[in-house]
DNA sequence: ATACATACC
DNA sequence: TACTGGTATGTAT
DNA sequence: ATACATACC
DNA sequence: TACTGGTATGTAT
């Protein structure tokens, strides 16, 4: 009787969402100051078939990035699609968007609401707040992003001839790491299954990775870096940000000579170009490395005036930190360059949390960060591992041990130790599950680890066994604070 | 095996705290923009025997408020402490001091640490924060903050003449809700148990509760408002805030004669007196008040000089919002005026939350809202009643039905609908545990809050039951949103 | 504290 | 046949 | 979402 | 004998 209630009531528990995001390739970085990484949710209208390859995340695979140009993207998409419909990755796909839809639609509920509204009063409020964010910009620095052309597919060129001038990609079968230029003209690009590279270009030459000697690479451009900054921030193997403000100091050099001249010496000790960024601030300088590639560089010059015009007719999706999603939502606002987000300052102070205000309006504003010099503090370690589909408890527990001694032995290295482990399922559909569990003390065995993850495995075996068998199982081992 | 490697590790459910706090009486108030109810927690160090009562929660019922001076302070804590000493309300007293304790000096350690870093480069972002707040500042309106002297109590002493001139409290036993001025000069105040009270005070004059009679008078004193302003907000029976702003631009008077005719037609219309604060903003309208009591005014000029020097030397704890924690907590770092959080922004700012910080700094410029006329939308709705301890959960079912008859009785005369349920219960050791449900349609008839509120008891019933018998329940109905 | 989403390489 | 692996951070509950 | 603390009348 | 009843809001998990 009273669970009858209960239920008619539904009880908040137990109830199911959806997966996740699609992501790139590489490996190393450090990721940090690029801005919020979670702003509410959009997506396309009806979304069905050929929609989701043309407006959302699938259709991303053939945007129009680097390389792109001048080839039929409509057929790229085309090729994609017909490579795509029927699994189980797009079948996921499809329903995320689905859900990302409905809360675009609550979004825009409320922003037409909005619309109506007499903002008037808001509007001083918001003015200040703009007025905090411009004292905030300092145009003392000269930050540069340096970014390596086509990295990991650059190199396996330099090293074996008989690759060059034909479409290469890095990586394998399942998933692509870089594409060279050639392969990009096709339509191949990194974060794309080999496979369905290869319907898009049957000629693809496909070289596995070889991590060992983009590492080598790696240390040798950051040589390069440290007789400019010694205390440079690389970001990835093949990116790297520096302030050459002081280095400036100690030559009669303009900052442009400066780049070329590093760019110079990677290209000449390595063999391989560079494109580079020049600006008051990392932000401005990423944007700006992405400009001219490949092998060129950007400077924008430390001026009010002209970092105004530079971003003002921006696509917000230039911004590092707004991606597919966010870029929805914006445009779905009429928002489609950094110069609207400023026009429309008071609808995204309504519409939106204050960090991600803050985030939107110093991004159109030019407004970033100068602080190179970084004593990163990692937050979270993590090993992950895509395994085809048990059903056997045992056989997770078995691949749990495997996962639980390998990150102990990281964890060792860099003697690490953390309070909570999470563990992540992605099951056979596509969908992740995300488990997670706190202790007291600090632990950082593998016995502890496994006998963690066994438990919270244990506990929601239910959840994962009869939906589907599970595919793969991330372990993050996370420190709070 | 692994529930060892568990245990040992202790997974951080159902870890239990400790209950609440004290409170005041009366009853109808529209709480708000009161500042941050909450910030960290403090506490006395040792507290052992007669220090709790010289320092903290008990001890303060002895503090120096209206009416209180040139009493003997010390002979009252005493008296205090005598009567309260082994019962279980003071034993759960000491028990949360103890908590408190214990965070405090948590605190105090990150403030040491704090106090030995250089913070010069914080100083400049928080000092434009100040600025932020300081923009804010609206010296165009005049507010009125109005509060009837021991209103209760003087209702009763007028209808009454044989209790005047005699020490005299609103009430019954166990709880005061106000106390005259005479019996304010033994040290019976509000909030007081009625037979500690006697202890201080062998004659004092209890007289019980007659809430019709004060809704009838306050009723009265609503209809003088509004003749100075219809849009007049009530704070409780006896408190109301008034902008005069527009009727000043009616006559030529001066906002204090405007205010004295206020208090002069409260007084015969009602033969009560009440006094005022008149002055740029509710925040220091409400300090105001006090000022004069009883049967006085204060007005503060519009004017930042003079707000500047009223604030500055004033105790932080005359702050609406700090009370007896925060006050603590603000002690410890040496902040005893507000004068001394402007001089210590820098260590508020990296102490707090920025919400807090906010509230405090506001609150240490005299910056508050002017806004009088509200709209305000009630958040929860809750019904709580004390009763002696029970042992059965047939009992306790009992009494949850009759406190959701009631509930949801008073929901329908509003209108009332909710999606969360709360239940509080008090055990005979004066600890109390909340738990809350929250279901996904709105409801508010007896039988969905009785049937929702009885699974969660039932839930719960190993938690309360063995514990010591419960001795109230208190079931807040909450509107998230 | 948990679960999940977004984003970057 | 077949859609990775790693880290950070924001939002919602 | 949940549990609890602080604060006000 | 005996320490209320009501509402809002902030913090922590």
């Amino acid at each position: 009787m009273e669970s009858d209630i209960l239920d008619s009531h539904g009880f908040l528990i137990g109830e199911e969402l959806e997966g996740d995001d699609f992501h790139y390739v590489e490996e190393d970085q450090k990721n940090e100051n690029i801005g919020p990484s979670s702003i509410p949710y959009p997506s396309s209208t009806g979304s069905k078939n050929n929609d989701l390859i043309r407006n959302s995340r699938i259709g991303e695979l053939a945007s129009n990035k680097a390389g792109l140009q001048g080839i039929d993207k409509e057929k790229v998409k085309q090729i994609i699609y017909e490579a795509s419909k029927n699994s189980a990755f797009y079948l996921n796909e499809e329903k995320k968007d689905e859900a990302l839809s409905i809360k675009l639609k609550q979004m825009m509920k409320k922003y037409e609401s909005l619309k109506k509204q007499n903002l008037s009063t808001i509007n001083s409020k918001v003015d200040n707040l703009v007025q905090v964010a411009e004292r905030e910009r300092d145009l003392s620095h000269i930050i540069v992003h340096i970014d390596m052309d086509a990295f990991y597919a650059s190199i396996e060129e330099r090293d074996n001839p008989s690759l060059r001038n034909k479409p290469m990609a890095v990586g394998d079968n399942s998933m692509l790491t870089t594409s060279n230029y050639e392969a990009r003209n096709y339509g191949v690009r990194s974060a794309m299954p080999g496979f369905i590279a290869k319907k898009l270009c049957p000629e693809l030459i496909i070289v596995p990775c070889n991590f060992d000697k983009y590492r080598a690479v790696s240390k040798q451009i950051r040589e390069i870096f440290s007789r400019y900054d010694p205390d440079y921030t690389p970001m990835s193997l093949d990116e790297a940000y520096l302030d050459i403000t002081k280095y400036l100091d100690t030559i009669d050099e303009s900052p442009d000579n400066v780049v070329e001249q590093i760019r110079r010496e990677i290209h000449e000790e390595t063999k391989l170009t560079a494109s580079a960024g020049i600006a008051a601030n990392k932000l401005l300088a990423k944007i700006c490395s992405d400009l001219n590639k490949p092998n060129g560089q950007y400077r924008l010059q430390n001026n009010v005036d002209d970092i105004m015009n530079f971003i003002r007719p921006l696509s917000v999706r230039k911004i590092p930190g707004i991606g597919r999603v966010t870029e929805r939502i914006l445009n779905e606002m009429d928002i489609k360059t950094c110069g609207a987000i400023l026009d429309n300052r008071v609808y995204i102070h309504q519409m939106f949390s204050s960090s991600s205000f803050n985030f939107f309006i110093r991004a159109a504003l030019g407004i970033g960060s100068n602080i190179v010099k970084t004593d990163h503090k990692r937050k979270s370690k993590s090993i992950s591992r895509t395994f085809s589909s048990l059903s056997k408890p045992d056989d997770l527990y078995e691949k749990l041990r495997e996962l639980a001694d390998h990150l102990a032995a990281d964890l060792l290295k860099e003697r690490l130790q953390g309070k909570t482990i999470a563990i992540t399922f992605k099951l056979v559909n596509f969908k992740m599950i995300t488990r997670e569990r706190s202790v007291k003390k600090y632990i950082h065995t593998a016995d502890d680890i496994y006998n963690i993850g066994k438990q919270v495995i244990f506990i929601n075996i239910n959840r994962i066994i009869p939906l589907q068998t599970f595919e793969s199982t991330l372990i993050t081992f996370i420190n709070r604070f």
